[in-house]
DNA sequence: TCAATAACCGAAAAAAGATTCGGTATTGAA
DNA sequence: TTCAATACCGAATCTTTTTTCGGTTATTGA
């Protein structure tokens, strides 16, 4: 795992969490896999833009921090299919609040984007 | 400001959100607006290792997405004091919830990190 | 057996984002 | 009127993150 150069404070709980689940694509799994998309190239499908390398990398991180669980049946993984522990079942109340605002602003924000684009 | 490069699909809540304070310091920024530490200067001195041209990037990103407002009395600017907008404030329970979230994790995180940097 | 698919991983490169530095202009107090 | 502090800004640089690419190994189904 990449090991940042600069250190940093984690007595602020905003920071605490963006270490967890701020990756470009974190939030965007979590949510993926409490719908019942639990395999890395399933997930990857669903996001639209995302390369397969990053979500295999950011599922890493989650595993690491113990906001997902890998629970291959058998012995050899066959098929690798990942699911929230409680620790990252705590973050759905998150999750669902910050894609319900992201839902009703969108279209403030795509405007906004636009504006910046037409000059 | 910056343009990105590649394009950012915004069909989806999480990222309009993350597009708007995804930023390193912008849950930072609008929490200590909220507590009335309204001037830029104050606002970096309130966040550790922040760099002062960062939070006035960040200052204009969230002034141009319409989440904070510029409130200088009088014609010239002589003091800048930044206040958040309705659209700014309908923020503040996800930005609660996201540090509360992390002060009660931030034990956890800590220790994770902690053990990579042992190795 | 052979091709396709999946699950990884390392490394280089590119892109994004943050920092540092040096600058201007304004203000307010000494 | 001089000096320190504030509010900015542009550009170079550096760090971090993401992407691309090329691999290995295992599994599955034709």
């Amino acid at each position: 795992m990449y090991v940042r150069k600069i250190e940093e404070d984690l007595d602020c709980g905003i920071r605490v969490a963006l270490k967890i689940f701020g990756g470009k694509w974190k939030l965007c799994i979590i949510e993926a896999i409490n719908r019942g998309i639990t395999r890395p190239v399933e997930i990857h499908k669903s996001i639209s833009n995302s390369s397969l390398r990053v979500i295999e990398i950011q599922l890493a991180e989650l595993l690491f921090f113990g906001v997902i669980d890998k629970c291959s049946e058998d012995v050899y993984p066959k098929k690798s299919e990942y699911e929230l522990t409680p620790f990252g079942k705590s973050l759905l109340p998150i999750v669902s609040q910050i894609d319900k605002w992201g839902m009703e602003h969108s279209d403030r924000v795509k405007e906004k984007l636009l504006s910046i684009h037409q000059e």
